[in-house]
DNA sequence: CTTGACCTTCCAGTCAGTGGAAACCTTAGG
DNA sequence: CCTAAGGTTTCCACTGACTGGAAGGTCAAG
């Protein structure tokens, strides 16, 4: 499989598998015309970064991530301490940006939204 | 006042005041020694600023901000419209994050966090 | 043989700063 | 007058996670 049909079918773009190659999160093999040529297990690996990206974690978490999964002695508590890490920075953020709304929410409703130039958003 | 000290008062870092000033948020003058010399309007600015970041407007959101500040003839609902963009798109990242956080939160209480290698962080 | 769709590498840009180097200015102390 | 400390200046490089684009190589169909 060359690399556009691997990416589809993990659902990223060929752009992105490779920079995940250049970062050493993954890497491919080479066909002797210099094209990557893609397998199962890469799709896999793929699918598996590509959900942990969307759940939030970083490239160096995911590299983390897959030293964990490639490990067959890894204890399953490693993994789940690392996730608790994660919740806990989510949880935070969520916080963080449900202030901000609601902040937000009371410049907006406490604006007349008219044609005069007072504005309690700017003011604020 | 110098950088440093205006920076201290608007609640920023003299670095971030220049990088401010390299971006045409804002222009301060000189001394003829070349240092920035920053008064009191300034640092209303700066603090302006500084509270339209902290609720998560971009640079260039910042920069519409103060342009529409410094019109006297703005209409508040070309504030309040803006205003209303950004609410939406913060609620759409805090739902975006709720569902993370839910997903993981599943994993973490269905993984046993034992010595064994089982893992339904890994395996889903 | 040419066309078009792939593939390759490399460079630049994004956003909002941060870190550091080299050089200049000011002030206080000896 | 000299020096040391602590400001200030500019400029360049780096961050994360890609994305866009240019220049050139490869391959299959017509």
């Amino acid at each position: 499989m060359k690399i556009s049909q691997a990416a589809n079918a993990a659902g990223l773009s060929a752009k992105t598998l490779r920079y995940y190659e250049s970062v050493g999160l993954v890497s491919f093999t080479r066909d002797s015309n210099g094209y990557r040529v893609l397998g199962d297990g890469d799709i896999q690996t793929l699918e598996f970064i590509a959900h942990a990206r969307a759940l939030g974690f970083s490239i160096t978490e995911c590299r983390e991530l897959l030293s964990l999964y490639a490990d067959d002695s890894r204890a399953s508590a490693d993994v789940k301490a690392m996730a608790q890490v994660h919740l806990t920075a989510i949880d935070k953020k969520i916080h963080e940006l449900a202030h901000m709304r609601d902040t937000i929410a009371e410049l907006v409703n406490s604006c007349a939204g008219d044609q005069r130039p007072d504005c309690p958003i700017l003011d604020g």
